[in-house]
DNA sequence: ACTAACGGATAACGCCGTTAACCAGTCCTA
DNA sequence: TAGGACTGGTTAACGGCGTTATCCGTTAGT
């Protein structure tokens, strides 16, 4: 009886494959420990609970897709670096339908110490330099931000989810909005004006 | 022994009532049976599954969301409109998060003559009707309307997940993108260029 | 009032997450 | 190199939950 070799990684990677495939919510151990070729109390020694594992891979998840938007915004600035930073986005989302997912579903950190915010902080670094390209007034920085994040995450959700019925060309649609977004932070930007 | 009077609906309501209490992941059986003062097998009378009990919540919940926008829509046009609109349904989402989750994960039809169609389509008419008021071109229609729902729902989704973390005002933040996507939308009319 | 259908309850099954007990392989040390 | 502790698997078993089968009291129709 040769051993398996498990390790956190491994379990957690097997776990992150698995979840794109099947979806967030189809997760199981049973799944997991099938594909390491074991069986499932054999990972419960290198994972604490299905709850442990889901939130591994959701810290795997965030800090791959922080690097995936700071590699594509590397470089660009302002309207370029709009577009490829939310393509990046929307490309990860399609990849990692799953681990996306579970990202989402563990962004409220459990404790102080949970290694998910270092990797959502540098997902909001990245958006927040990318919208310094813009000279935003330091006040409309956050709501930019926040809504920035609303329309990119509202759209890959959507998307991920077959919410777009409509057979109008998808791509079209998030080029669309991508342009619109960055005209509009244009506006902002040369009118000072706060409006209403 | 009084019987209690089941119908399908009114553990449907029973059960939309506790999805926003206890939240759309933990929906049991159980929870629902106890709150009805009733046995768990007693639902199976009236509900095929917990699969169905949920399809009925997202269905009753997607007809209310619907009404909601209509009602705060009716009577407005343009500006006035899309904030009413868009207040109306982060209301919504902030006093129903658990009737929003199951909406949203049933947005996938089962069927052709599956009832979560017509509720949707006429959240989709009201957002249509509403943008008509911008007087957009009508290839643009379909994009616009995909990046409203898109921000919006990223935007509520977001906050019941509490994903805005930073002390700001998401008051402000979610009138600001408001207004945002209002001018923006404005500027498209205005200026009939399709860019790029 | 009698009867059939309806709508509950109890009992039991199966799947899944989890824990306990056990045992083989690995590695450090004498 | 032999022994022993630790590591990392296995099998067995528990508990919770969704679900089904069976049964029985209630209700409605003739």
């Amino acid at each position: 009886m040769p051993r398996a070799r498990l390790t956190a990684l491994s379990v957690t990677e097997a776990g992150a494959a698995l979840i794109d495939e099947i979806g967030f919510e189809k997760l199981s151990m049973g799944l997991v420990a099938e594909r390491l070729g074991v069986k499932t109390p054999a990972l419960y020694k290198h994972v604490t609970s299905q709850a442990d594992l889901a939130h591994r891979i959701a810290v795997r998840a965030m800090a791959e897709f922080a690097d995936a938007i700071r590699d594509a915004i590397q470089g660009r600035a302002g309207s370029d670096a709009l577009a490829a930073g939310a393509q990046a986005m929307r490309t990860y989302v399609r990849e990692h339908p799953g681990q996306y997912a579970a990202g989402d579903a563990a962004s409220r950190p459990t404790g102080p110490d949970d290694p998910i915010i270092p990797a959502v902080e540098r997902v909001v670094a990245s958006w927040a330099a990318m919208l310094r390209g813009y000279h935003l007034d330091s006040s409309q920085e956050i709501h930019a931000l926040r809504m920035l994040r609303s329309a990119l995450h509202g759209f890959s959700t959507l998307e991920a989810a077959g919410g777009f019925q409509i057979d109008a060309s998808v791509d079209d649609s998030f080029t669309w909005m991508i342009d619109f977004l960055d005209r509009g932070l244009h506006a902002v930007t040369s009118s000072s004006t706060v409006a209403r």
